[in-house]
DNA sequence: TGAAACTATGCAAACGTTTGCAGAGAGGGT
DNA sequence: ACCCTCTCTGCAAACGTTTGCATAGTTTCA
């Protein structure tokens, strides 16, 4: 029933490596014989099978893309930028969820490594020895993780700590807490390395959580920043502050006059919040595109000098209503 | 460098048909050679080359979504519960996003379709003729999309609506209006057809739009429907409600008191809004499950009597503080 | 004891491509 | 008239699997 490439040559009385040339390198075949190649193959409906041919030429034209959460709103955006670019290079993109479970992601790698060229991996969430079972089975390009000297594309989540820290200091508050997201976090880690920045202020840091990064994880975190009598918090991401927000509303604690909130990601729903949620916008579909840029470029160029192997993306501290100076006691 | 069933075969002293067999159909190999087999095939590290087998079955064991647009948080919802579903059966998923756009969808579906057993289509937007020209080229499973006897998963839009209406016709309110969605989406077809309840309660329906379904399409629509002079509406989406609720808030429009508002889809921000957002809720995981296992019978059974090719979820109004009784004018 | 019926395995063809190699013309220079 | 080169095309092998058919060995039964 599907149309092959032997159906075209027949009907184009030609050979199929002719057909093959005509499409993959057309300089080969004479312009006449092409153009009648290309239009029978265009009658039947020809579209090669992708499957054949990476089994020959050990490419397969598709990619995978792995995120630790589907619901987390931050993930959705970076996967249309890698959607996007994907499609411009023609590539296609295999999807998958691992459920914050870094076993499952290293499964999924695994699976993924023969039916694609290389894989995305967002903010991942493996161990550095699960790392290694994986690095080399297929190309890799991280998202927001940085480990040793592979592929990565990172969102200067310690630049965009210091912003907050800035931005807190400067208001006046003089201890803030941090609500940490998922301890297997790359970013975590990194906007921790951000936290110093507070030592040029003689700001003092009390450090919460782990919290689960969503909205739920936000009540149990709301009520150990209330017992620290803290005037400002910073959250590991929106999702978390916004479910903090809710909490300490229930608790009668007014935002921001008693408690500066500050989050991460900038989500859609960061400034529709009551207050508006202060927070650091990251570039998300620019750096799904770059991750996949990164990508295409490690597939095509000899592999020795790769050239860039990094690209580094700023964020952005967006001041909205949920920050304040801090109540006088 | 990858391992394949000729090194398994190889190195267990067997034929590749007796590995190939080891995996495929055990009880054709003896106990004995099937365990040593798998052990040095584990040992080795081979993972069977899906796309050469689905060279020779048919069956790539992959299939595709394709949403119309990612940034909408109602599709990562339903994605979700694809992947956990699709994982389950040992398919691997496909995304693509089509931005919303008719022509990309299908340019989508055909070239998807030679690297899959099938394909899901959420919230399709294509037209009758597109959709022609692309059933057949591979098995089709709607969400949100009846489209002739085609195998389909939906949420009763229409039902929904009529909960929508009782409520509002149960507060009082006397003249709604109904803010519409993508002119080519079926699910703003059927909650329009669901809006005939409001006949029941000598109600009077005022339609407005068509709007994008986007936080963006809020304004504008916003404004039509104060100079409606109504005192409720119900927004195709809750990204469109809140887009209304913001411009409202701006005008100075009190909502519920002076304007009752009721989105579709309960997507996380609506709880969150202010005040929050009375919705209808989806049971979008559930949904993209669903549409999996119809997939995957679809294409298991003989086909002939392929039993139910529907299934119909419900969904369900969550009243929040966003409507109440009409302002006595 | 021999035929019949299984059971377990191997051989080789097929799936739809790409690609190295070789051959057929055509054109050009001597 | 010859050889060389160049352009275009076809043949056939390969890629990593699955599977129909054949074969060899083992069991069953009269």
């Amino acid at each position: 029933m599907p149309v092959t490439i032997q159906d075209v040559a027949r009907e184009a009385g030609v050979s199929v490596s002719t057909v093959s040339r005509a499409f993959t390198v057309p300089d080969l075949v004479k312009e006449e014989t092409r153009q009648h190649v290309l239009q029978t193959a265009e009658r039947l409906g020809y579209r090669p099978n992708r499957a054949a041919r990476g089994l020959i030429t050990g490419k397969t034209g598709n990619f995978g893309v792995i995120v630790p959460d589907l619901s987390n709103p931050f993930f959705p955006t970076v996967l249309k930028g890698v959607q996007a670019r994907a499609r411009e290079a023609d590539y296609a993109v295999f999807l998958a969820d691992c459920d914050e479970n870094p076993a499952e992601e290293m499964a999924l790698v695994q699976a993924m490594a023969k039916q694609v060229d290389g894989v995305i991996l967002c903010s991942s969430r493996m161990t550095p020895s699960q790392l290694d079972r994986v690095v080399g089975t297929t190309s890799l390009v991280f998202i927001n993780r940085q480990v040793r000297d592979n592929p990565a594309v990172l969102m200067g989540p310690a630049a965009g700590m210091r912003q907050a820290i800035d931005h807190l200091a400067a208001l006046g508050h003089r201890r803030v807490a941090y609500l940490n997201g998922p301890k297997a976090s790359w970013s975590n880690r990194e906007r921790r390395r951000g936290l110093r920045q507070a030592a040029r202020y003689a700001m003092e840091i009390v450090e919460l959580g782990p919290f689960a990064p969503r909205f739920e994880g936000g009540p149990h975190a709301a009520d150990l920043v209330i017992a620290e009598g803290v005037t400002a918090l910073i959250a590991f991401n929106d999702l978390l502050a916004l479910g903090v927000m809710s909490r300490l509303a229930d608790r009668g604690v007014a935002v921001p006059e008693e408690m500066s909130v500050v989050g991460f990601d900038d989500i859609p729903m960061a400034g529709m919040a009551t207050p508006p949620l202060t927070t650091v916008a990251m570039q998300n579909e620019r750096a799904g595109r770059a991750a996949v840029d990164l990508l295409v470029n490690l597939l095509t160029v000899s592999g020795a000098d790769a050239g860039d192997l990094r690209r580094d993306l700023d964020c952005q501290l967006i001041v909205r209503a949920s920050t304040t100076v801090p109540a006088r006691s």
